[in-house]
DNA sequence: GTGGTCTAGACCACC
DNA sequence: GTGGTCTAGACCACT
């Protein structure tokens, strides 16, 4: 359920984001859920405390989880979209960078666009909702 | 036409990569063309020569440039589109993070979609050849 | 147990790939093992720190080590000897310079098979795992 | 019959140097055979005269060819094996070397044994006259 | 502590 | 002229 590779290039603590991201969105973490706390986390996929602190308070920066004092955390009942411009931006260069690099891995164009209508579907249909 | 932001958080060598092969797909740099010099693309961007080297060589060890010895780098005759199935896997991996942040960011999936058909459309040439 | 010629017509970095590799396959680095600190290994072989890091760059990339963020750098558990038929050939076409160099300085067929066992004995274990 | 490839990492004179000797050990120019002058080669293989000057002046200074004035360069008639101990290390250098990356390539000790006769053979049994 | 990136400047071999 | 290698030292993010 949660892999984690402390080989790759990006680091842990954002491995944790995009993994607590992805299971959000499939549904498997839903609004109200607790997550492991902190210490149990860092031992499950063996990480450094801090490593997974870390990640926590960006996720909770990010209004995505909620720290209760005393309970644990959270994932939050309400994810506001915000529409940042900046964010935005960020992706749609990311997107274009992918295009790129699709292009000289001989990638067709109607190949990314199944792969990400598969998304869409194992995403429970996030962006419908 | 060459553009480097300093200041960004990707590292100069690497936006100097994502240019080069953007000006390579849009058509603006085509096979056999001579690449400026580390020593001249270094004082165009203001960096140090190095990190232009890294990139010519990073360039060249994916294939889309060679260096011919004492007389200088050139775009390759021939970019062979190797199907690498770790490479293909790794941008079904980035397109599936970007899926993830876009439903964050409020975008929806039908503005990706636009996005990659305009990003398509400007790199036509290439990828209907 | 690490000596490096800093006067030698070959790079120290492509030396220290090559000791590693020789390291490696005598067993005396197992799998597992911990590489000295780009630091500590500069100031053993009395070296540029950026020396070290580009020959323990390259043997990540062939897959012999591996590097964990903030930790350090590790013998790889998993060395797949992949039969890249480019490699091959490179090899080979260096044999067979070889043999014309042998020739040349009066060296005999024999004696070359004598020094190709020779050193198959010393890296019996890894040959014959 | 002459290939030169100006991509490769060797330099361009050394490959000149290598493609002679073996054309040489082949049997393929015999001692007294008169070689294209340094600017017909040049254009042969389009590379600068100089590159081939400077190949063909370490060729005889190996004793591999000689230069008679205003009659042209030519295959010498005896060459003579030296016996430099110096070469010989280096050699066994580049032996040892092979041997450990065709272990990583998964080249087998017989396969390489297997390659060392067939390029005897071609040699035209070179190392047994 | 670790490796990743970068600058400033140098020397070398090759063409 | 070209790129390849190296040193000395710096800053940064990650663990």
């Amino acid at each position: 359920m949660f892999e984690i590779d402390p080989r790759s290039a990006t680091p842990i603590y954002e491995q944790i984001i995009k993994k607590m991201k992805e299971l959000c969105i499939k549904g498997v973490l839903k609004p109200g859920d607790k997550l492991p706390s902190v210490r149990e986390m860092s031992s499950m996929i063996i990480a450094n405390p801090n490593t997974v602190s870390k990640a926590y308070k960006e996720l909770e920066r990010e209004g995505l989880i909620e720290t209760l004092r005393g309970r644990g955390t959270f994932v939050s009942k309400m994810v506001q979209k915000k529409l940042d411009e900046e964010k935005i931006e960020m992706i749609k260069e990311e997107l274009r960078q992918i295009m790129i690099d699709a292009f000289y891995a001989g990638i067709s164009f109607e190949q990314i666009y199944q792969w990400m209508k598969d998304m869409n579907n194992e995403f429970a249909n996030a962006f419908h909702k």
